[in-house]
DNA sequence: CGAGCAACCTGCATGC
DNA sequence: TGCATGCAGGTTGCTC
């Protein structure tokens, strides 16, 4: 489900309401997500004051004095605010019972996502290690991927994919990138010259901002923390619609599957 | 080292 | 209606 302007509007959205809040107790029902929910995380947490929430590419940070809670939405994962007395459906699998009336609770039907604690300093956490820089922060631009897609020989659309060159652009935002920088996904991402890698830098910013400001991308399930969709999916120019007409040209978009995800473009538009 | 792909899991749309 | 199939917003970890 989330790109980065979806993990980043689940950030803005809790932020307020646990920001400041102690815990009060953790509820684990259902421990097995992609990786097992930390076991001491229902004996540490409680009783904490979380003070920050950060993000790291597609990760969420729930920061304490004595820890960090590492949350991830993998496909399907949402994080929701509610009140104590709404009781969990089926895929709720956690909730972080907060001093008062609210709750954060981690729903997750595929399960791909993760909820981890991690009491060391979480700057040299095994996920966050080898991660590439923010790609809305000063250390990315175009400079920095083409001097790093030098030789690779793999897709320009899978190298932008790959959260080692840079985190958070997933299949949605990568085509759409693409298509606004007119570069055909198959190219090797090492024959991209330097000029069109700084229209794609910008065109990675641009549309990742463009779909912050409207709450993300909701294309079946994926909604805030209060409930609601995100607005972005009506702006989508290629996502979603193979065969349908290029917004440019009119000529039909074509589909075709690239590192095993559906990739769509204009052949016309895009070389 | 890089590239390609299977795997993790459930829900939903489609086709027979 | 029921069942099989394929597909989905992500990422790790395996093989070559």
């Amino acid at each position: 489900m989330p790109e980065l302007p979806e993990v980043e509007t689940t950030r803005r959205g809790i932020a307020p309401h646990v920001t400041k809040r102690r815990v009060l107790k953790v509820i684990v029902r259902q421990p097995n997500l992609r990786w097992p929910v930390t076991p001491s995380l229902v004996d540490e947490l409680p009783g904490h004051v979380i003070d920050k929430v950060d993000r790291r590419g597609k990760y969420l940070l729930l920061k304490t004095r004595i820890g960090t809670l590492l949350a991830h939405l993998g496909m399907s994962g949402s994080l929701r605010v509610l009140n104590t007395n709404k009781s969990p459906s089926k895929h709720d699998h956690l909730d972080i019972i907060f001093e008062g009336d609210r709750l954060l609770r981690y729903s997750d039907p595929r399960r791909f996502g993760c909820i981890l604690w991690e009491p060391n300093p979480i700057e040299s956490h095994p996920l966050l290690q080898s991660l590439g820089p923010e790609p809305l922060g000063d250390g990315f631009d175009g400079e920095y991927l083409y001097h790093n897609s030098r030789k690779r020989v793999a897709s320009v659309k899978t190298f932008i994919m790959d959260a080692r060159v840079v985190v958070g652009i997933g299949n949605i935002y990568a085509n759409e990138a693409l298509f606004m920088a007119g570069i055909n996904p198959k190219r090797a991402a090492g024959k991209v010259s330097r000029l069109r890698y700084r229209a794609l830098a910008d065109r990675i910013k641009e549309v990742l901002n463009k779909s912050i400001k409207v709450g993300g991308t909701t294309l079946r399930d994926f909604t805030n923390s209060s409930g609601n969709p995100g607005y972005f999916k009506q702006s989508l120019q290629v996502y979603g619609r193979g065969g349908m007409a290029c917004q440019k040209c009119q000529r039909p978009l074509s589909q075709i599957r690239l590192g095993q995800r559906n990739t769509v473009y204009c052949p016309h538009c895009q070389k």
